[in-house]
DNA sequence: GAGTTTGAAACT
DNA sequence: CAGTTTCAAACTC
């Protein structure tokens, strides 16, 4: 049976119609499906549209026109909505420290601890985006810098010295999340408004402000995408050549992808990254579809034979070698890397580093 | 499964 | 742009 995630569903042509395929409903579990009745799935109410897929055959939905052979319609109205609100198709949420779902909410009365709210239903905090009342988001509620676990986290690595990003292998057992992406600025698009505005002082590429609040965690506009107690590379969008763009519209595979983030000039290219395709293009930016995150910490416990720091170490290698400005360091020794860290080369005064080159 | 509640999207 | 209406999903019974 098809589903609104199958690649052959996506509407893969037309402007930024190229999403995410589960960067759609926020808040059900229908995966890709919907059940609309009076939309003729024509309006953001229609999750599959609003994902940027046509229905299928799982949907259930009543005279419904976001149907292949209505493509021309549909791109017209996707359009549309595009005018009124330029990113109706990115994906909702941002990974930063804690994830954030990008538009916030209103919740009024589920206290943002039931899927109605669309930031518990993506299962992140509840952020300065949200205008919501008597919020009690478990992931994070409205105001406060971060959960109750991540704060735990924050806190684990304030003990330590400034500008430390703790690293967890999540052997705590955080259940993993629901698929997030990075809406961090790309710095190098024209399409570069993705960022938090008010964090941020310029948009300088060479000289990225690194907006280090007093509990060290980073900013989300610097890609360090460290997903609850999981472990993930800080990474840049990165522009692609002409010979990328027209191969990703053309005939774009998973192979492709796992090409592309297996180029040596990717300095934030790991093996679970590659792991994680495929990658989506659009803007001519590259953007995985999903964060790179570690699914289980079955994944990625320490490994047998090399330590799980030496594993973080292969897969950050590129990374923590090619970015002077970053250096790993270790907590004596076990060889997992619950405590491991990355600490900012003194020599960063609170700036990230800039993006990679872009390569032709 | 029907009815109710909820909040996002659309409309005025 | 604030208030209202429409809509479909989430939830309850």
């Amino acid at each position: 049976m098809a589903s609104c995630e199958d690649s052959g569903n996506n509407m893969n042509e037309g402007a930024s119609d190229i999403n995410p395929s589960h960067g759609s409903s926020p808040i059900n579990d229908s995966n890709g499906k919907c059940n609309c009745m009076k939309s003729q799935c024509l309006k953001l109410y229609c999750q599959c549209l609003s994902a940027g897929n046509f229905c299928n055959d799982n949907c259930s939905c009543k005279n419904c026109l976001n149907k292949e052979a209505n493509k021309d319609r549909v791109k017209q109205i996707k359009k549309e909505k595009q005018s009124r609100d330029p990113r109706a198709f990115e994906p909702k949420v941002i990974v930063d420290e804690m994830s954030r779902n990008r538009k916030g909410c209103i919740c009024r009365k589920s206290g943002c601890m039931k899927k109605y709210c669309s930031c518990f239903g993506f299962e992140v905090g509840c952020s300065c985006h949200c205008q919501c009342q008597n919020c009690t988001n478990q992931y994070g509620v409205k105001g406060s810098s971060s959960s109750a676990k991540e704060q735990e986290r924050v806190n684990d690595s304030n003990n330590g010295s400034k500008n430390v990003e703790t690293m967890d292998n999540g052997s705590s057992s955080q259940s993993h999340h629901p698929p997030v992406y990075d809406n961090s600025p790309n710095q190098l698009s024209e399409n570069s408004d993705a960022r938090a505005d008010d964090e941020l002082d310029n948009s300088n590429v060479n000289n990225i402000p690194m907006p280090m609040p007093s509990n060290q965690v980073a900013s989300p506009d610097y890609n360090f995408a460290v997903h609850q107690n999981h472990v993930a590379a800080p990474y840049y969008y990165r522009p692609l050549t002409p010979v990328q763009i027209q191969s990703s519209r053309n005939n774009f595979t998973e192979q492709q992808s796992t090409d592309l983030f297996g180029d040596p000039d990717w300095h934030g290219q790991s093996s679970f990254l590659r792991t994680n395709p495929p990658f989506y293009y659009d803007n001519n930016v590259a953007e995985p579809s999903s964060i790179p995150r570690i699914q289980s910490s079955q994944q990625y416990q320490p490994h047998q034979s090399h330590g799980f720091h030496q594993q973080v170490e292969a897969s950050f290698g590129a990374m923590t070698r090619q970015h002077p400005f970053l250096r790993s360091s270790q907590q004596p020794n076990n060889g997992d890397a619950t405590n491991m860290q990355l600490r900012l080369h003194p020599h960063l005064h609170g700036r990230w580093p800039s993006p990679p080159p872009i390569d032709d």
